[in-house]
This record gives C-alpha cells, sequence and structure tokens, in this order.
RNA sequence: GGGCGGUUAGCUCAGUUGGUUAGAGCGUUGCGUUGACAUCGCAAAGGUCGUAGGUUCGAGUCCUAUACCGCCCACCA
C-alpha cells in the first residue's frame, strides 16, 4: 500500500518555491569547475550559455519570461544528457535607463542631476541599484531558471570594469579608438550622444516649408527653397542646386543672403540635389544634417552649430538665441512672413528621428566624442558567419546580418552620462596629450605633469555587453572559468537585438579572445498579444508575467511560450492557450496520480516471463516513436513542435487510450496487472523527462512521488535504467533503432481495437444508445479475427458490449438488415449494432450509400493514382502503403454493397 | 529605395529532410460523467492551405511571378 495522498490538483503555488530551493539548495545549477572532485571531466566539452543580462533595475516582463524560458529549456536538456551545463546569470546597469530614474526620483525632490553633482549621484545610483537591482533575479528564479547564482555578474562589478577598461584600451593602442569632432545624434533632453542604433524614426505629419533665398545683388531675384526645420535656416552655410538645372543654372556662384540673418551665403551646384523635389533647390546646414554635412565637406563649407545641448538656439542665432528649436521655428517663420521672405506651407509626410530611450526628437548636430572604427572588426565577425563558424537560427537572420555587417558605420560610444563605465582617458592640462592607461595614472604620460583630468563621459552601455560572453569568466585573466567554459555554446536572445548586441558579441569575441564568442545564435521572436500587436501601456493590452504565473502556474506559462514559439517568428500570447495548458500541467498530475494508484493494485514481481497485450506493445512502441521524433527535433532547434508532439502524445495516446485500458488490465490482477502497472510507470516516467525542460515543477514533484512510492510499493518495478537523485539529473531519453514490432504493434491497435471502439461510440451516439446500455455487435471482418481475438474482452468492456460476435460474411437473417451499420475502412470490416429498430431503417440505405459513395471515390482515386507513374517511380514502401488501403477499401465497398442488397 | 517574413478551420496558430483529399487550442453544436483528471470524457460541424504558373509519379511543403499584411535597414530637403 502507498501511503501518497496527492492532491487532487496540481498546487503550484505549493510546489514551485520549494522544489526550485531544493534544486538551488542540491547545487545542482553549479557545474564542478574544479580538477579535484570526481565529477569534473577536462575532456567533456560544456555547454554554456550567458543570459542576456536584464536591467538591474527592470521588471519582468514577457520578453524575459521569454528567453528565460527557452535558455532554461536549453540548458535543462543538455544537464540532463549529462553535459557539464552553465548559464551564467547576470545584469546590465543599462546607462540610460537607469539614470533616467534616478533623474526622476531627484525630480520628485524638485532637484536636478547638476544639483547633488557628479559623485552625489553616482553614489544614489548605486543606492537605487542596491534596492531594486534584486527584484528582477528574484523574478527570474520564479521562472525555474537553473541559472548558476554563484557566478552571477554586473556590468559594473570590479572584474567587468576591468574588462571594459582592457577593452578599450586595446583598441586605442591598435587606432581602433579615435576622438573628434563628428555629425552625430544629439539627445536634447537626456543631454547626451546616442549612437545610430539608438535613434528610432517614426512616420509624423509635419509641414514642408516654402521661402525664398534672395540673391545678394539686390536684384530683388530669389530661389525658392524648401524645408521642413526652419529654425535650421539660421545654420545654412549654402543653397545647393543641380549643376544642370535650367532654372538655377545662372546663380550657381552668385551669393544669397540667409532670411533674417542677413548673412551672405554662396549658391553651389551639386549633383546630389534632386530636381524633381520640392524646389529642387536645397539649403545646406552642415552643422544639423547628415547630408548637408557631406557636402559641407566635399564643397569646404563653413560649419554654423546653432544648437545649444539642451536644443535652444546658441549665440549664432542672432536675435533667436536662447529660444527653443521648436518656439525658435514659430517665431522665425512669423518674422520671414513679415518680411515677405514665405512662399508657402504644406503638409508632408515625413520620418522623424527620436530617442530609444526617451522618445523626444533626436537633433544631429557636430560634436567631440570617441568612436570606434569598426569596419575590421566588422569583417572578421562578417567572415565568422559566413565561414560557419558561428551559424544563426533561423537561418534567413543570416542574411539580416550580412547585410547589416556590410554597411555598417563607425560606432560612437561616449555618453555624456554619470552612470557607466568612465572612459580610461586622461587630458594634460600642460601638454595636452592624452593618455590612456589600464590603471588610473597620476601623471601625463608624455611630459610628467599631475596637471591630468579624466575624460567626463561614460561608454555606451553595449560596450560592456558585447563583452559579456567572456568578462563574465574572467576575461581578460586567464581564469579557469574562462579557460574551460569559454567559447560558450549558444546565444539565445530576441531578433532585436541582433545588431545592439549580438553583431558586437561577435565583433568583441574575435578581436578580444581570437576567437568566437559562441558557435550558435538562437533568435527567438518577441512576444505579442493575441491579436498580434504589440504589447503597450497605452493599448492597455500587456500581460503580466507574474500574474500569469500567480494564476495559472509557472510551467503553464513556459509551455505556452515555448510550444507557441517558432524560431524567429513572433507570437501571440492569450491567456485562453495559458489556461490550456494549465489543464496540460494539471493532466499530468493527474496521470501521475493514477499511475502511483496502480502501484496498489500490482503484485510483486513475477518470476514468468513478461506477457504484452497490444496495448502495453503499442504504447511501449509509440513512447520510442515519440523519443526519436523529440530527439530529432531538439537537434534541429525546433522546441516548439516537440513539446507539441510530447503533449499530443500524452495526451491523446497514453491519457486517452493507454491509462483507460490500463484500468481495465490491473482488474486482472497477477501478471497482467504487474505488467500494466510497469508500463504505465515506464512511459509516465519518460514523459516526465521529456516534458521537465518545457515544465520543470510539475514534472520534479512528481517524479519525486513517483520514486518513492515505487521504493515503498515493494513491487519491484523498474524503469529500465538507473533512478537519478532528481528528475533535474535524471539521464535524457536517447532514440532507439527503430524495430520492425513497433510498426506492426502501432498498426495492430490503430486498426483493430482503436477503430472498432471508436466505431461503437459513433453507433452508440448515433443512435442515441446511451453508454449505460450494454448492447451487442457484430463484427464482419476477414483481417482482424485474429489481431483482436484476445481482445474482445477488453474491448466489450471498453464499450460496454454484452456480446461480440465475429463473422467474415454479412448474416443474411432478416434481423440484421434493420441494424445500424459502420464502415471500419482500414480494416475492410463492418461493424453491425445489434438494435433493431425499424424507425432507423428508413435511413439506413441512404446512410450505406452515402458512406459507399465516399468509399468509392477513394477507390476510385486510389486506383488512379496505382495505375499511374507512381507505381513505378514512387519508392516501393509508399506504392505498397496506397496498396494496402486500395484493398481495404475494396473490401469494404464489397461488405457495404451486400448490405444494400441486403435490405 | 534595399532586405526579410507572413497569408492554412469562426479566432489564434502548428505543420524543416516533398509521400497522397491537412492538425491543435479556443470557440460553436450535441451527448455523457459519483473512482486519475469537469482544470474531464465522447462525438459533430468547419479548410479547393492568398492568387497564377512551373518542377515532380506526387506540392501546404521546392521554384517563378503577383496581390495584400507586417517587420527591419537606409532615409529625400
Amino acid at each position: 500500500m502507498t501511503k501518497f495522498e496527492l492532491a487532487k490538483a496540481y498546487d503550484f503555488k505549493a510546489t514551485e518555491k520549494r522544489i526550485y530551493k531544493f534544486w538551488e539548495d542540491a547545487g545542482y545549477f553549479q557545474p564542478t569547475n574544479d580538477p579535484n572532485k570526481p565529477d569534473f571531466d577536462p575532456t567533456k566539452k560544456p555547454f554554456v550559455i550567458s543570459i542576456p543580462p536584464p536591467n538591474v533595475t527592470g521588471k519582468l516582463h514577457l520578453g524575459h519570461a521569454m528567453f528565460i524560458s527557452m535558455e532554461d529549456l536549453m540548458i535543462r536538456h543538455a544537464r540532463m544528457k549529462g553535459i557539464p551545463t552553465l548559464w551564467v546569470p547576470g545584469s546590465d546597469h543599462a546607462g540610460i535607463a537607469t539614470q533616467l530614474q534616478v533623474e526622476k526620483a531627484l525630480a520628485k525632490e524638485g532637484k536636478t542631476r547638476d544639483d547633488v553633482g557628479r559623485d552625489e549621484f553616482v553614489k544614489l545610483a548605486w543606492a537605487w541599484k542596491e534596492e531594486y537591482g534584486g527584484h528582477i533575479q528574484q523574478q527570474i528564479r520564479r521562472l525555474g531558471a537553473s541559472c548558476d547564482w554563484t557566478r552571477e555578474r554586473f556590468t559594473l562589478d570590479e572584474g567587468l570594469s576591468i574588462a571594459v577598461r582592457e577593452a578599450f584600451v586595446s583598441l586605442y593602442e591598435k587606432g581602433l579608438i579615435y576622438r573628434g569632432p563628428r555629425l552625430i545624434n544629439w539627445s536634447p533632453n537626456l543631454r547626451t550622444a546616442v549612437s545610430d542604433l539608438e535613434v528610432e524614426y517614426s512616420d509624423e505629419n509635419g509641414t514642408l516649408y516654402y521661402f525664398k533665398y534672395r540673391l545678394a545683388d539686390g536684384s530683388g531675384d530669389f530661389i525658392p527653397v524648401a524645408t521642413t526645420r526652419p529654425e535650421t535656416i539660421l545654420g545654412d552655410t549654402a543653397v545647393a542646386v543641380h549643376p544642370e538645372d535650367e532654372r538655377y543654372k545662372k546663380y550657381v556662384g552668385k551669393q544669397v543672403l540667409v532670411p533674417i540673418l542677413d548673412r551672405a551665403i554662396p549658391v553651389i551646384a551639386d549633383e546630389y540635389v534632386d530636381r524633381e523635389f520640392g524646389t529642387g533647390a536645397l539649403k545646406i546646414t552642415p552643422a544639423h544634417d547628415p547630408h548637408d554635412n557631406e557636402i559641407g565637406i566635399n564643397h569646404h563649407l563653413e560649419v554654423i552649430n546653432i544648437l545649444n545641448k539642451n536644443a535652444t538656439i546658441n549665440e549664432n542665432g542672432g536675435s533667436y538665441e536662447g529660444l527653443d528649436r521648436f518656439a525658435c521655428r514659430k517665431k522665425l517663420w512669423a518674422d520671414m512672413k513679415a518680411a515677405n521672405l514665405v512662399i508657402k506651407e504644406e503638409p508632408y509626410r515625413m520620418s522623424v528621428p527620436r530617442s530609444q530611450r526617451g522618445g523626444e526628437i533626436v537633433e544631429p548636430l557636430i560634436s567631440t566624442q570617441w568612436f570606434v572604427k569598426i569596419k575590421p572588426l566588422a569583417e572578421a565577425a562578417l567572415k565568422a558567419v559566413q565561414d560557419g563558424q558561428i551559424r544563426i537560427i533561423p537561418d534567413h537572420f543570416t542574411k539580416v546580418y550580412y547585410n547589416w555587417m556590410e554597411n555598417i558605420q563607425d560606432w560612437c560610444i561616449s555618453r555624456q552620462l554619470w552612470w557607466g563605465h568612465r572612459i580610461p582617458v586622461w587630458y594634460c592640462d600642460d601638454c595636452h596629450e592624452v593618455t590612456v592607461a589600464r590603471q588610473d595614472p597620476d601623471r601625463c604620460a608624455h611630459c610628467g605633469s599631475t596637471n591630468i583630468h579624466q575624460d567626463e563621459d561614460v561608454l555606451d552601455t553595449w560596450f560592456s555587453s558585447g563583452l559579456w560572453p567572456f568578462s563574465t569568466l574572467g576575461w581578460p585573466e586567464e581564469t579557469p572559468d574562462y579557460k574551460y567554459f569559454y567559447p560558450t555554446t549558444i546565444l539565445e536572445t530576441g531578433y532585436d537585438i541582433l545588431f545592439f548586441w549580438v553583431a558586437r558579441m561577435i565583433m568583441d569575441g574575435i578581436e578580444f579572445t581570437g576567437k568566437p564568442p559562441f558557435e550558435i545564435v538562437y533568435l527567438h521572436g518577441l512576444v505579442r498579444d493575441e491579436k498580434g500587436q504589440k504589447m503597450s501601456k497605452t493599448k492597455g493590452n500587456v500581460i503580466d508575467p507574474l500574474t500569469v504565473m500567480d494564476t495559472l502556474g509557472t510551467d503553464a506559462m513556459r509551455f505556452t511560450l515555448l510550444v507557441g514559439s517558432t524560431p524567429g517568428k513572433d507570437t501571440n500570447l492569450s491567456i485562453k492557450k495559458v489556461e490550456a495548458n494549465r489543464n496540460f500541467a494539471n493532466k499530468v498530475w493527474n496521470a501521475g496520480r493514477f499511475v502511483i494508484s496502480a502501484l496498489e493494485k500490482s503484485p510483486a514481481k513475477p518470476n514468468g516471463k513478461a506477457r504484452w497485450t497490444g496495448a502495453d506493445e503499442f504504447i511501449h512502441a509509440r513512447m520510442r516513436a515519440v523519443v526519436r521524433s523529440v530527439n530529432y527535433l531538439f537537434e534541429n532547434f525546433q522546441y516548439g513542435e516537440a513539446g507539441r508532439q510530447i503533449y499530443d502524445f500524452f495526451w491523446s495516446e497514453f491519457a486517452d487510450w493507454y491509462i483507460e485500458i490500463a484500468k481495465l488490465q490491473l482488474e486482472e490482477g497477477g501478471d497482467r496487472a504487474f505488467y500494466t502497472a510497469q508500463t504505465l510507470v515506464r512511459v509516465l516516467e519518460k514523459c516526465l523527462r521529456l516534458l521537465h525542460p518545457f515544465t520543470p515543477f510539475v514534472t520534479e514533484e512528481l517524479w519525486q512521488n513517483l520514486k518513492k512510492a515505487i521504493e515503498e510499493s515493494g513491487t519491484g518495478i523498474t524503469i529500465g535504467g538507473d533512478w537519478a537523485e532528481a528528475l533535474i539529473t535524471a539521464s535524457w531519453p536517447e532514440s532507439m533503432p527503430e524495430e520492425e514490432w513497433e510498426n506492426t504493434s502501432i498498426q495492430a491497435f490503430q486498426t483493430g481495437i482503436m477503430e472498432i471502439v471508436k466505431g461503437i461510440r459513433t453507433l452508440r451516439l448515433d443512435n442515441k444508445v446511451p453508454f449505460r446500455d450494454k448492447v451487442e455487435i457484430t463484427l464482419v471482418t476477414t483481417t482482424l479475427q485474429n489481431l483482436i481475438s484476445n481482445d474482445i474482452p477488453l474491448i466489450s468492456a471498453l464499450c460496454n458490449l454484452a456480446k461480440v460476435n465475429i463473422t467474415k460474411t454479412l448474416p443474411q437473417q432478416e434481423e440484421f438488415k434493420n441494424y445500424p451499420s459502420t464502415a471500419l475502412p482500414s480494416s475492410g470490416s463492418t461493424l453491425l449494432f445489434h438494435l433493431n429498430n425499424s424507425s432507423l431503417s428508413a435511413d439506413k440505405r441512404t446512410q450505406l450509400e452515402k458512406e459507399l459513395r465516399g468509399i468509392s471515390s477513394q477507390i476510385d482515386r486510389l486506383e488512379k493514382l496505382l495505375g499511374s507513374d507512381f507505381a513505378k517511380k514512387a519508392p516501393p514502401v509508399v506504392v505498397q502503403r496506397e496498396r494496402e488501403k486500395l484493398s481495404a477499401f475494396q473490401e469494404t465497398a464489397e461488405k457495404l454493397k451486400d448490405q444494400i442488397n441486403a435490405l
């Protein structure tokens, strides 16, 4: 007797926390790296993932839930395969995001960052990190993430700061980092430069302003020009026209006057100008537009910056000085109108650059910043993918990657922020040379002066993220971790940060370690709402993973995310799906309860040899097939499909069929009961292993209970292998070679028991005979007789039959004419339902004829098929399969005709 | 402008080595159920797999063209 009283429903709330603690305390997440430990094997290639570090002050959202589920799946699978497995967790200091939060908190006290000063601000930011930084790590634990918390890292850690310093200095020494004035994207609210990637363009309604550029010669002649940003007129240093434009050719070389300011600027000719667009004349503002900047360089134009750092107009704007850029736009335009310099305004659809973080309009302007000369790094990174050293999944993102790498621009890495890695550059106040050093210097490396000061800027957050796979393992030190675990195996993340992060890690990895930092890039899709829309607070369609876990359980949510996703494709999440998977977790739980209860009905291990029933063989054969298929799918990164197949097998074959049959087989007692219990245990146990990477909690809890129950049952049931300490360390089911009996067993069960039982169920429903009424049937068959001879009691019990008759030919007695019947086309058999109801007989002919029509069309189709080249050219196995189908159909058709004739 | 993806049941989506009139969940309809599970069971209805060609004995699956939807990159004053 087992003393197991498992709850009727799976109680995930009670289970999840306890199980997680059990795993963590037992040290399962922590691979050994100690040569003195017995389980350390330096010849084994470890499986390693570095977590995409979430923002340290972030809150868990579905994007996190997605990658945690995905990576935990990979990690658990590898761990079960017996591979030394490491998943390095950590978080990112998230320069701009965190600084904004701290500034927001300050703003509540009516202060700005300037009020408190840099040192104090950084202290506040650290305090903020200490207070909120742990939250997301706790939330990641709730997801069941089996990462090694003893190796947790933070991008501003001491070790990682050393890595950042090393990376910067080494790039600088190679001439791959330079400083200079260039046109960059300026974020006025944040008062920092941002990289091109951090600018997002949005299509918005704007205005195209047409105005007059008067000639300086006082002729009163003018060139019409259009712009979307009138305030930039203040910084114009030329007007460009196309060299062959008949309208404006004559003006080239002459001077025109900047409106209001009356500054004289040249008219130049450049082929870049599109004669068709606008007025065909282009104002040139080299300081505030990328193209204009290029043209300016080619024509040696003056560069006039008109903006302050907060996007107000500076001293170059004359009377507009101090005005905000947009206020200036209004006022300048009004003034121009008054001066009769305005032609017209028209509505215009334009693409507006906005800051990814703050959302405000970004201004292109000239500023002195630090840049990485990226082309040499990109070339090597490109090659690593081309050569197959790194494989990107799904494949089509390879092209996206190439496209980006081939057109890459230098990367602006300096940020005018306070929260981040300070740029390791010191300026000498005496000789004005720069000192770039790994250790903080106390004097100038050139003149020895102690009058030096460090660069005020910090590095782009992504600069440190790019080093993540190796900086977290100890680089630049040759630590044991670095030597053993680097390069990592898979980099798993969303495709939205392919450029931000993945591409940079590849470039940095190759540059600094000489090796690609990982072998596989697996990109998952974004999680959207059930209609496929992006989740956003304003739309109110945000699903909070914490709430989902609270109400439906972590396993259900993980399973939903994993099974609903295909690599690289966005997935639409709806609560309905999670509910369905909550039901699945409960189904697993209850199947487990049943199997445990079956142990009570099983005697101890018998001496006799195993006697398997058709059902036993069927479920074993299907289990083997599922294991093979799941392994194939895992090898090809098709985790979603793998999960789906396990789900289907578990529910519609194991639970719906085998367990139902097992109930009857257990009643027989003796050996039959023993082998049934053993089959139940073995199949369930294997399913728990397969499911564990998807739904770790319910499977672990059940597995441990099952193990204990078996030990205490005294049945001596084995699982054909060793039990492990815990499911998390149990071995992964490997594929077994396909054997002849598998197919035979599956075929036999499906065409025999399954089809007969389904047929009887259908007859019952069609004829409104409830299950509780016993009925008699006659099975007319030439093929199934031997196959099911032992299964008559089983079929009888499953269908509540009083009697089963088996004949080879249709009975000729008068009464049978009125019996409802159904054809079993895959075996060429017919089922007669003993129910003499003359009111039904009227319909019988039509029903039979309808069935016959269906079957006949199948026969026609197959005859045609088999008469075609198909028979000659298709593989014999395939042809044979169709032949068998045809003969079964033909037999069915004969029987149907006989019945019709007998009416 | 360049690139990529999608189009399969009422809805949301699976369906990767081409194998023969397509699957799931939810929804709908009907029936059932006190012993693993109502977080359940049995069944039904519902699809010419966007369109047009092509390759092949065979195409949802491969190729070409096309329509519509979506995304990414570059960005035109």
